[in-house]
DNA sequence: CAGCCTATTCTAAACGTTTCGAACGTGTCA
DNA sequence: TGACACGTTCGAAACGTTTAGAATAGGCTG
């Protein structure tokens, strides 16, 4: 910049004028400055101009699984809104793990984003602190955390796995298998709420043998599945707390050479494009992801522009059953045997 | 600082001294600074640091589309290694639009980031010449860009598609279906030379009928096979060039009430984590996900830290086909009817 | 004891912006 | 003609670091 001034023989402050527009300058230099622009092919140093307005026109997206598409289509639309406002994103993510998460967050204030939003990875205390300590705005999506009170965009997961289930109970399961994600996540405990919710509409009884709390990944879905197929009276539906898990739970369908949906009936959390094209179609609670990422990308826009009302949103969207083919009536399901 | 500064009744430079163990500092003032930053919760400001020192410690990364499975892995583990070496990343998808594209590389080099890793949408010449004029180091992931010359890893594609197409013509296949990815990328033109090339290699004709040039996205392959699969004699076997676009065929064969393998053989590039567990269990080529990440994060990191050899290191994997069901031999497949 | 060296600490400039308030020139009005 | 307002331009401080080089103090050597 100092040599664009030079260039057109004018102070600093003046080719930051024309540049900003942010005070009137004369045709005449606007025009010279803005040729010497040309010539040297000058580019606004944006770490410079950061430092001095305290802003840096980022902001930092930490997802628990960036291999989960569920995270993946909603960062694509934030990005895609964020981008078209002139914001860059940092994205992170914590592998469902605390530690992790405690870093990236970290790393992410520490880069001076002007916002944040997170899709925790479970409820700890230093995570908390840190949001409370950094002060910026924040939006949660699809998890919230106790005690933290900031905009928020979530699915409505209770009433989403309480319709599930209850869809499963009226084909007429009675045992109906729960792997659920971790607990520490405000999803892993409202799914299961849900569950038990349906349960206890039905007037069903609450078994803890039928529920094996996973972390979201498919190895740990895969083994509780595995735990709930050999048991004693095994289950004759399933249902699986997310999209990765499910593959889990299939996957040891398979290996116990159990068929579905004849042997044992299956629902899962979480839609899937191919869901309904590869066998058995997937019975499966699709959210709202266009939705949701809009809506988040939209609360934090106006946090940052300061045209939010001062009491945190919080944005309860409603999943929708996909019914297919991976569930069936009880009466055609073979009577299992322990 | 300055607040640490006064408190420590030291100056500055002290302070920096002992943030960054730069120069000696005697113990008694250095646990005076320490204790002085712990009672303030005092905080290096990055951006000051970056516009200083000139570097930022981030590395922009462009993928042509987060919400492929392919890249979601690859980026997954590039995040976690440069992670490790004290690197943010900063995340940009060009949506396979070469528009988009500019526009994100710009927004990445304003931000000032050390380094680029790319997987270009396309070959255009705006994009060539901004990382040319950047003069940052790169490193170009999965696709290679005519004319410039960097560290890359990249597939062996050609090799991969080639023994697919073997494969399927060795099941006695003689009209295979390519439905093609995008040719102004380097993989979309080297997956469908080695298309080619196995047509050649067993002398069977090339025919412009049976390959249909999408975008790598599901919808526009949907359309390319259900061409296909009308047009006067058709095909007894497809290849789709990535994991997005079998989703498309495999839709396309289903509203076309079709049965795979049955009726058609599918393969395709790109393997699934649920491959072998829905129905058919598709036969697919696997790429060493991992491994491209882990040496692309290597690559930019030795450049970053200036150990690199002057001359680019371009890096070839091979994938790996993954045989399952999705084809079967021709003698098996009911004569194919106009 | 003077001179020198070493170890530590400090001063101040620099990084590239933005912006406040001053300065300047010109025209208007009384 | 002097006072003043207005429109434009500029000088300089500030943002929070890093770092080269100066300064200081103390100890050693000859």
């Amino acid at each position: 910049m100092l040599d664009v001034a030079k260039a057109a023989n004018v102070s600093v402050a003046t080719v930051s004028a024309v540049i900003n527009g942010s005070a009137p300058v004369s045709p005449e230099l606007r025009s010279r400055i803005e040729q010497a622009i040309q010539v040297i092919g000058y580019k606004r140093n944006a770490i410079a101009r950061s430092l001095k307005l305290g802003t840096t026109r980022t902001v930092g997206l930490m997802v628990a699984d960036i291999t989960n598409p569920f995270f993946t289509d909603v960062v694509a639309v934030i990005q895609d809104v964020l981008h078209r406002a002139g914001y860059a994103v940092m994205l992170c993510c914590n592998d469902e793990d605390v530690e992790m998460q405690d870093e990236q967050i970290e790393l992410l204030i520490d880069r001076s984003v002007d916002g944040l939003i997170i899709a925790p990875a479970g409820d700890d205390e230093t995570l908390k602190r840190i949001i409370a300590g950094a002060n910026l705005p924040t939006v949660l999506i699809d998890r919230l955390l106790d005690g933290i009170d900031t905009d928020a965009v979530v699915l409505d997961n209770r009433r989403a796995v309480q319709d599930a289930t209850l869809y499963m109970i009226g084909l007429g399961h009675r045992r109906i298998g729960y792997i659920s994600g971790s607990l520490e996540t405000s999803t892993g405990r409202e799914r299961l709420a849900g569950y038990k919710a349906a349960l206890e509409a039905a007037k069903l009884p609450y078994e803890d043998d039928l529920v094996r709390i996973g972390n979201f990944r498919e190895k740990d879905a895969y083994k509780a599945t595995m735990q709930l197929l050999t048991s004693a009276e095994r289950p004759t539906a399933i249902f699986s707390a997310n999209n990765l898990m499910v593959i889990g739970v299939m996957k040891a369908i398979r290996d116990i050479c159990l068929k579905c949906p004849e042997e044992v009936s299956v629902a899962s959390f979480d839609d899937f494009p191919w869901a309904d094209v590869f066998q058995p179609h997937l019975t499966t609670i699709a959210q709202p992801v266009q939705a949701i990422g809009e809506q988040a990308a939209q609360l934090i826009l106006d946090r940052l522009s300061g045209k939010s009302p001062a009491a945190p949103r919080r944005l309860v969207l409603q999943g929708r059953l996909m019914i297919r083919e991976s569930c069936r009536p009880v009466s055609l399901t073979p009577r299992a045997i322990a």
